[in-house]
DNA sequence: CCATTAATATATA
DNA sequence: TATATATTAATGG
């Protein structure tokens, strides 16, 4: 709904599930306070798992210590953690106090058999999952760091930017941060990129809004480093 | 907490 | 080898 396009580029909540919640006493619920952990690295608990309140984030690491943010996942969204992976080390963490319920495969399919709807549901869920690491991954193989921002930026302004004052915003409450984590670009160079952006009279972001006076410029900046 | 800056190291074209 | 990006550390909001 309008999240259509958005959630592509943030990977934040993929397609909700709002009915699974008619089916909560079928599984078990658990609650989780902030940085508890929800699924140990490495660990197979075979369900899913929908999110009643509160936001996990779903994070994949490596043996070396180091480790990306995959996506968040806020109220009636699912993680799916339903089949083991050989040294699949993915940690979920609860990001705030948060109530979650797990289904097994039984359950789910109990449920299945109540309810096609759901089915339906579950498969667009992980279509715009897929589509989002598809095109996470051409971004990263076709584009370097402060590109990658830059198109990001674009792309949020055509789906979220709306005109004001012969500007556009975008009502997004989005930190350097989490926009590092988003594009995988070290934050220092997020601060550059937006320290630039903001000398020359492009955009300019704030804690819950980004103000883009130069879209045009904004485009042309991403066309021409094409050509290098 | 998050953002900024500088100094330095690595990586990449 | 020049440029972009990452890393680390220090500092301020």
């Amino acid at each position: 709904m309008k999240n259509s396009l958005k959630e592509h580029l943030i990977p934040d909540s993929f397609h909700p599930i709002e009915r699974l919640k008619n089916y909560v006493h079928m599984g078990t619920v658990r609650n989780y306070q902030k940085r508890d952990t929800v699924v140990l690295p490495g660990e197979a608990i075979n369900k899913v798992i929908y999110v009643l309140s509160g936001k996990l984030s779903v994070n994949f690491l490596n043996d070396d210590g180091k480790q990306k943010l995959m996506y968040k996942a806020g109220r009636y969204s699912i993680v799916d953690r339903l089949f083991p992976l050989e040294n699949c080390f993915v940690h979920v963490v609860s990001d705030e106090k948060s109530k979650i319920c797990f289904f097994s495969k039984e359950q789910l399919f109990t449920i299945f058999k109540q309810d096609d709807e759901i089915i339906y549901e579950f498969i667009v869920n992980y279509s715009s999952k897929c589509f989002h690491f598809m095109n996470e991954a051409k971004e990263m193989a076709l584009y370097n760091p402060s590109i990658r921002v830059l198109r990001l930026l674009y792309e949020l302004c055509l789906t979220e930017g709306k005109a004001v004052d012969g500007v556009y915003e975008i009502n997004v409450r989005l930190s350097q941060r989490a926009i590092s984590e988003i594009t995988g670009v070290h934050f220092v160079t997020i601060c550059r990129v937006f320290g630039w952006l903001r000398k020359e009279n492009i955009l300019h972001k704030t804690t819950d809004k980004i103000v883009i006076f130069d879209l045009q410029k904004l485009k042309d900046l991403i066309n021409d480093d094409i050509r290098c």
